[in-house]
DNA sequence: TATGTATCGGGAATAATTCCTAAATACGTG
DNA sequence: CACGTATTTAGGAATTATTCCCGATACATA
């Protein structure tokens, strides 16, 4: 039996994800989490086999509390499934340690495969995924995002989500002076000179969510 | 039995509701579709007696969608099950004909119970999702946008874009110390605290062209 | 062990932004 | 017409936000 611990900040999505594990009868949903704090308790206390971590997570990226996880345990096995198909954060999350790779747009039966893997230690990128990087990726700009450190990725995130910069410092655990010089790296880094140029940068390439129209 | 239509786009989310929704023996899921051309098609084809439609389609707007499902049936019963929660989106929907609104933060059972409601006839809406308006949302959103005077509205516009004070101020024929006064007046008028913030206010009211994404 | 890179912040200088005030123009209304 | 009101425009002074340069730690890796 895999034991799974299951992150997603949707109740109804998660719900949803449990069933679907479920229906896998080796596979058993043995907690859930919705943020980061509580997703860390969570996987100290029940010791998953397997954490599915939905990096799309408000507050603190789904992205630090992989690397926390971690930290606590170099051995264990996350898989990380998002809609932010980027090709950045894929690469970013698989530095950090996380053993699996999927997006939400792969067929669920893959996402059960990919929990097997990781349960085994196989490492799993979905190959879909993989062939199809996002066409907008390829240009210069693809280069310039995947000049972010992973700190600084995450601080880019808030910011064009429009968090202010004592938010970031609080929520990042950072005195404000490092926000403000990270500030203006990722900036220089990404050759774009107001934030509003960071908000526009970090939708085309799927850092945060398009904002939707109707 | 109720036969429900399942629309969303991301097949791992898909697969999760399904589960979730035949969790309930009364209901019973007679098709799927990930875009609103095959969604329209499923529409035609297996009459459902309820639609759930995810919003966050690529493309074509799952409101859109709305708009033709009804136009094709005006009793359709459709209920929209979004992670937006936005009450401008809410509004929207109600008003385009949605029997009910779900934001994906709800408790799972509710998204069951808002199915039979819609099913019978009834209009449900989340008391959560309208006790909690986001109060950067809907009707006070218009009134503060439509608070701006010409002047301001044009350096909000440009500001938004992602243009710097001093172009701006060349721009516009400004001084810039006027510009920055006035952006500071913006963003109170606005209730913004972030030149972000602006963007994607100025995005969710087509001041300025949205960010689509794929 | 060296070397490089990531992460974190201090101090001082500088630039950006506010806050308050005020003039010129425009516009509807008694 | 004269008056009140709102808009547009800036200046000076005060305040904050931001930069720039630097030192320290940690950690992987050649």
């Amino acid at each position: 039996m895999i034991r799974v611990l299951l992150v997603d900040d949707h109740p109804v999505v998660r719900a949803g994800y449990k069933r679907l594990l479920e229906s896998d009868s080796n596979i058993e949903v043995a907690a859930e989490a919705s943020d980061a704090e509580s997703a860390y308790m969570a996987f100290v206390v029940y010791h998953p086999d397997v954490t599915v971590l939905d990096l799309s997570m408000p507050g603190v990226s789904g992205l630090s509390l992989l690397q926390k996880l971690l930290m606590r345990d170099p051995n264990a096995k996350v898989l990380i499934c998002t809609m932010y198909d980027s090709h950045t954060i894929r690469q970013k999350a698989l530095q950090a340690g996380a053993k699996s790779f999927v997006s939400k747009n792969v067929a669920p039966e893959k996402l059960l495969l990919s929990i097997h893997a990781a349960y085994v230690g196989e490492e799993f990128v979905d190959a879909d995924t993989l062939s199809s990087p996002n066409p907008r990726d390829a240009d210069e700009e693809f280069v310039r995002i995947d000049s972010l450190t992973l700190r600084e990725l995450e601080l880019f995130r808030m910011l064009a989500l429009g968090k202010t910069i004592s938010y970031c410092a609080k929520v990042m655990n950072l005195n404000e002076k490092t926000v403000y010089n990270r500030q203006t790296k990722i900036r220089e880094k990404l050759k774009v000179d107001t934030l509003a140029g960071l908000v526009h940068l970090a939708q085309r390439h799927n850092i945060i969510e398009p904002n939707f129209i109707v």
